[in-house]
DNA sequence: CTTAAAAAATGAACTCGTTCAATCTTTTTC
DNA sequence: GAAAAAGATTGAACGAGTTCATTTTTTAAG
């Protein structure tokens, strides 16, 4: 039996990482207890730590997980976007919006925003930052597609302008996990009224 | 004698503010054991937790103090601006920046940032939030008084133009903060070439 | 000035993430 | 197939933030 053990650790390895993502849903991040995790999962606490560094490592790759799906179906609509500003930055933005609260509750997404901050040379928080740039990279790939199909002005700094968008977005879904309260809607809304001005900025087609 | 405890209030806040501040410089935020600020401060654990919720807390009050200024300086930059969009914007960006270490590294601006995002309920996330907002405002409020001094086109949308230069630089600072090789004059840069030609875009100056 | 009430200070005890020396299981070697 | 080597598992012990019942200090009342 040539993988017996890689059966076992890729069996163990979804093990805890589906027991995590339960008991955070459940309880939230800070009140789903290591020790529960392991129990759940059927191993021990040290066993646990020998297939993820920390706590905050089980967190961070369900979001790359998240973040690895969102990348690929905005490959699609950057492949064959709508031919308008407005509504292409639109549709690639709410298709990152809708499909957020999938694996991750806000409480889930804070805390791994939180813990890709304060420690940013671990491997995982590493992951987190680069699926970041690959996201910011696919924005600005939408802009560029625009240009490139004759809807945005030659002149327009596309990488800029990408970024600038990007960070944007990000910042306000940053700003809606803050707050409980706010539906995806409201964010959706905010962010299009940001956008929709500049889109027209840039856009060679001229709404009368 | 009426103010005893007042006095004696105010003097070891500052102290426990003061221990804190120079262990997380010294030795990181992390490494800074809460006993160790006690008795630097020479006050009890417990006391100190009558003085601070949290160990994040002693660390909130310092960015407090730090964007207090900041918006402060903000203010006479934002009175009377450069009467050029570019360059207005650079001014009141590069005062941010460059006052941002001088309370705090970035070690601890990292985890200042960490902890406003994860509880955001804690009264003095909130009053971190606020600040943000408040910076927001500021950024809003030159593009605002650009416009009303004619050098920025009257059809621009200012609030939405502010929101999008804030997060840009925003989210610019963050990223700073997450390398620690990063010098800042790598940032200020950075920033100017994203927010120079939507300068460009938006200004009624125009460079041959 | 004495005494009662209120406020503040204290540090031992508790919690939970993390580590590591000892033990058990699987694979390899001959 | 037995023995040795390599790999994986375990849970008790450790460290640091936080809590809280008790003690001490300050203020107010008589």
């Amino acid at each position: 039996m040539a993988g017996l053990r890689a059966k076992q650790k890729a069996d163990k390895t979804r093990r805890i990482l589906e027991s995590a993502t339960t008991l955070f849903r459940e309880q939230g991040y800070d009140s789903a207890r290591i020790e529960d995790i392991a129990e759940m999962a059927e191993v021990s606490v040290g066993t646990l730590y020998n297939y993820y560094q920390n706590k905050g490592d089980i967190l961070v790759a369900t979001v790359a997980m998240e973040v690895t799906e969102v990348l690929e179906a905005g490959t699609r609509i950057v492949a064959n976007p709508p031919l308008n500003v407005a509504e292409a930055l639109r549709t690639l933005i709410e298709q990152y919006y809708d499909h957020s609260l999938f694996y991750l509750s806000k409480e889930m997404w804070r805390t791994a925003m939180a813990i890709s901050i304060q420690q940013p040379e671990t491997p995982l928080s590493r992951r987190y930052t680069e699926l970041d740039s690959q996201l910011c990279a696919q924005v600005v790939q939408l802009v560029q597609t625009l240009q490139t199909r004759g809807v945005v002005h030659a002149s327009i700094d596309t990488q800029a302008m990408g970024e600038v968008f990007f960070n944007n977005l990000n910042a306000m879904f940053t700003e809606f996990c803050r707050v409980d309260a706010m539906p995806l809607e409201d964010l959706k809304a905010r962010v299009n009224a940001q956008h929709e001005p500049i889109a027209a900025l840039i856009s060679t087609v001229k709404i009368v």
